[in-house]
DNA sequence: ACGGTTACTGTAAACGGTTACATTATTTCA
DNA sequence: TGAAATAATGTAACCGTTTACAGTAACCGT
């Protein structure tokens, strides 16, 4: 009748099994000493016929390893997440560790810390605006590694971190907007306040506008948040306030976005794009099938979360690397914006 | 000069500082026995002073609890996830557990066994065939809490379940394009083999072509995957070889594969739906902008993955609970099927 | 033949928490 | 007022692994 509080099978039901020591169990488990060939056969059986799965808590606690990777998200509203995601999770699964997903708001006022961090993972892919500055200084001073995702690390900080152009394709774009479809009163919608791609995708939207010599209206900037429905709602809410604040093109900030943007506009029986121009930022998989096709830039989101990923077990493996990866974007002129029309 | 391998803090470090034992620290951080004021006043100074955060790994082990919950899934390619994991991490996220997110393939011929289970999680969500039967027969008699999504049970187990209605609504709807628009050569294209939905959905297929007396055509099935790109690939691969079989009508299984189709069908010169209606299935937030407008089954998915979780948390608590529960579906006409045209 | 590797194995101390049990001081209540 | 309950705390065993250290036996080169 023994004391045991679990039923489950432990490495020492294994070893006692098997006749050997824990100590051979567990090495010939992380294959990491040499173990006799007699041993290594019996230990097979035994494991099999037992069920033996290892406690990965005990594990993480003597090795001081978890094997599992954490993504840091500021939501789940958007449908950009799932080529990001995919590109993580299959760098992850290759090299068998765990994912552990978690959305948490970076905000002063945000009184409890992250659930994820050195304490439950081995390191962390960071997406945006998932943690504050101080938070992230304070991690990397701990050499906990880190990858950056959609945004550059604080000044003075050295982070790896991968992200997409943006500030020359967003001022590419509404260059086309003013130089080939005519428009001069564009809408920006904006993401999430201090979000980066937001942030440059602003500052090349304005760059376009004075190269144009297109005065800047703070009137036609909305938060959209990068959100399909608050898009919506802001988009709905101006047109039925201000009716009298013309615009003739609308960039979206992002697809997502786009598509509260496109359901506004319809309601209010704008046509697209002959009256109003509508632009987004992506591409995600369903662009070319709104209505109109949406004319966006092509971000290789996947690729974002595949890199990143790759560079955080790089880290893991202590290759160092402190760069900024910026990867390349292009504009995928559809009917939205006027061509093609 | 010590010998501890870690430079991290331990609750042994606040206890020694605070003047208290490690018990009534810990005691205190888990809220489970009185504490004093004045001792409760000074961990807290202390622990935020020493960026004290607690060990994962060790409370896991010595709890035997995780906080982790899993959630299983066969692959990450659909939009559709993106409303399931929003619906499940807003409830993890308030019970202050993690969510650990593995994709993994159940099959026979699969020897890894699921990287997440009993040995890292308290409790898995399994996402459609993301075990095979064995696994969960296995796992559901040693106790283990798990509730199923987008799945039932398989027979003689009972393990909670939340899905949605699919035969009678793919009957409806079917029958929607067969009475209303005259079809009566419509194609279904097939999710994966012995997903639940999947299936369910070509019985309710195959029953409205019945009673309507329209003979079924094998020929008129394809093999979709729920994937946007292996859709198009299927479909497109069928108009450049099959021109000779007639088809007026696509079910496309769901509407991630929709977006496929409707590429191919366009790349095709297909006029939809004048000369071919297509529907699909979920009502993903872009399918009333597709073009065009998508006419699908609302599926309340972000739901799905909430009440699943909770039920999750309910078999924690040890309520029982061994229903499988359906949600409600509706169709949503739109332009695609031939209606509001 | 002998010191030095190498292959294999075992013992026991961590790892950083939780918690059963014990203890003392303070209330509560018949 | 005395017994019992409650509050607040400490001691130490335990959770299931990994791994430093130690040891034995076989092998190797000179």
């Amino acid at each position: 009748m023994s004391r045991r509080r679990s039923s489950s099978v432990t490495i020492r039901d294994v070893a006692r099994k098997a006749g050997v020591s824990v100590a051979t169990v567990s090495r010939y488990i992380n294959r990491n000493a040499p173990v006799s060939q007699e041993v290594a056969e019996r230990l097979d059986e035994v494991m099999i016929e037992m069920r033996y799965v290892p406690h990965a808590a005990a594990r993480h606690l003597a090795s001081r390893k978890t094997r599992v990777i954490g993504l840091l998200l500021n939501n789940l509203h958007n449908d950009f997440f799932v080529p990001l995601l995919n590109g993580v999770e299959g760098v992850i699964r290759k090299k068998g560790y765990n994912l552990i997903v978690a959305t948490y708001h970076a905000d002063i006022r945000n009184e409890t810390p992250p659930p994820i961090g050195p304490h439950n993972t081995d390191g962390l892919l960071v997406f945006s605006d998932g943690l504050v500055d101080d938070d992230l200084i304070n991690l990397n001073a701990r050499g906990f590694p880190m990858v950056l995702v959609h945004r550059t690390p604080p000044p003075s900080v050295s982070i790896p971190s991968v992200t997409v152009e943006n500030t020359e394709i967003t001022h590419k774009l509404v260059d086309h907007l003013i130089k080939v479809h005519g428009k001069r009163r564009i809408m920006f919608l904006r993401g999430p306040i201090h979000q980066e791609d937001s942030l440059r995708r602003e500052v090349g939207y304005k760059s376009a506008l004075r190269a144009n010599g297109i005065p800047f209206d703070e009137n036609l900037i909305l938060n959209g948040e990068f959100d399909r429905d608050i898009a919506y709602q802001v988009m709905h809410g101006f047109l039925n306030n201000g009716r009298q604040i013309a615009f003739d093109a609308v960039f979206t900030g992002d697809d997502d976005s786009a598509i509260g943007v496109l359901r506004a506009l319809h309601q209010h029986d704008y046509r697209v794009p002959e009256e109003i121009a509508v632009v987004g930022f992506d591409d995600l998989g369903f662009a070319s099938f709104l209505s109109p096709p949406l004319t966006t830039v092509r971000a290789p989101t996947e690729a974002v979360g595949r890199i990143a990923t790759e560079r955080l077990f790089g880290l893991l493996e202590n290759q160092l690397s402190d760069e900024v990866m910026i990867l390349p974007t292009e504009i995928i002129f559809r009917r939205s914006c006027g061509c093609q029309s």
